[in-house]
DNA sequence: AAGTGGTCTAGACCACGTC
DNA sequence: ACGTGGTCTAGACCACTTG
């Protein structure tokens, strides 16, 4: 025997089973013990391939129960959000920053879901690849949390890249959505008002503490992939 | 000693350290072997640690020089993507379905790209929610490699759900835009012309044949969300 | 050449959840 | 009660990559 088989091997022969319907959606798969017989190798081996298929969605484990595969498997897509500028230096375009505004505010009443309480710092900046407008930023710091912004001017570096180094943080929720360009955003992104844009929002907690909230504009024909 | 080191003590202690800059960014270090005598566990429990924090994004791992803090962590989300049945139910809508047409064609120009030959069957259809157009569903099946899709009439169960059930698949590649609405998108999404879309594209291969191309259309209102 | 992560093994104990 | 997955251990060999 040359080759051992590798937890790999056992994916595979898997999905294959999957595949030619040895095991069809829904059906009840052998044990770990037993297949790790069958295939001549160690549970463990057997345990983190189907340890691995079922954190992607295509078995479902129970203990007791055994493992399943699973009846509508929920696909997932893992989005990559690079910083932005290695996402523009990437495409092997040149990247610049440009501050729009930095001022302290009280907080923002569209922030109050997320539990902010006290003043927060409110920047708009903006992204450019080549020099055109890539990505628009407008985000709110806040100050309770994360006092140590009221210090930096953010004329040079970016608060995405000021906060990644100084704060680091636990939890973050983002969303999607396709928006209508308002006026100034139609303006700053250099794009006709009213014209499809598409916007992440991002909040961001430490310690259970909120951090931040970013909405981020693109021109609609920002594309954001995946692949699995 | 009641309790074992396990591998999510290891993770949460990583974590710690870096939170406090004990590594900061960029930082190299410990071993594995080391790491685990000075946390008193096995260094496959270390292992298992470092290797999903290294998925994660948080740190980088390369043999012979070590493992490092991500300098610049690309997060990373992950976007469930269920059925559109079980979307609109899980919100509590009741889902109904309409199919707008369905007819064989040859493969259109923009499927090219994908290394598509033969005949494509395309259809059309609308999910709903509580009766309000909810996605509009553009998709061309390969009936090359699925030519039992040409027996269906998908006049109730939706191509999505039929193709889920019949035709396995391996490779998926999704990419998201923004993009104004076209007149037919417009009358059947029940929007203004123009108005802004969510737009999510998905092809699918099956064993390096590609099987089904989707263009899945929202109301720009639609919100995907994610955290971690 | 040598150090580091990558993986496999064989065995063990435990927690959960179904029966 | 008991079967199944979840995890840990201690040891081993290997592959990659850097110095």
């Amino acid at each position: 025997m040359v080759e051992r088989t590798g937890f790999r091997d056992v994916k595979a022969e898997i999905l294959r089973r999957i595949r030619d319907k040895t095991w069809p959606p829904g059906a009840l798969m052998p044990n770990e013990t037993d297949l790790a017989a069958e295939l001549s190798c160690a549970r463990a081996t057997v345990n983190r391939a189907m340890r691995e298929l079922a954190e992607q969605g295509v078995l479902d484990r129970k203990r007791k129960a055994g493992t399943r595969v699973a009846a509508a498997p929920v696909r997932r897509a893992e989005l990559k959000i690079p910083l932005i500028r290695a996402e523009v230096e990437g495409e092997g375009a040149a990247y610049s920053y440009e501050l729009i505004h930095r001022k302290p505010c009280p907080v923002p009443e569209f922030l109050s879901p997320y539990g902010v309480t006290g003043e927060v710092l409110s920047i708009a900046c903006l992204h450019l690849s080549d020099g055109q407008p890539y990505q628009l930023e407008d985000r709110y710091i806040s100050l309770t949390s994360a006092p140590a912004a009221a210090a930096q001017d953010f004329t040079v570096l970016s608060p995405n890249e000021w906060l990644i180094a100084e704060i680091p943080f636990t939890a973050v929720e983002v969303s999607f959505t396709a928006q209508a360009a308002s006026d100034t955003e139609a303006a700053h992104l250099n794009q006709p008002p009213g014209s499809p844009i598409f916007v992440a929002e991002r909040a961001t907690w430490a310690d259970g503490r909120f951090i931040t909230f970013v909405r981020l504009s693109h021109p609609g024909a920002y594309r954001m992939t995946t692949s699995y």
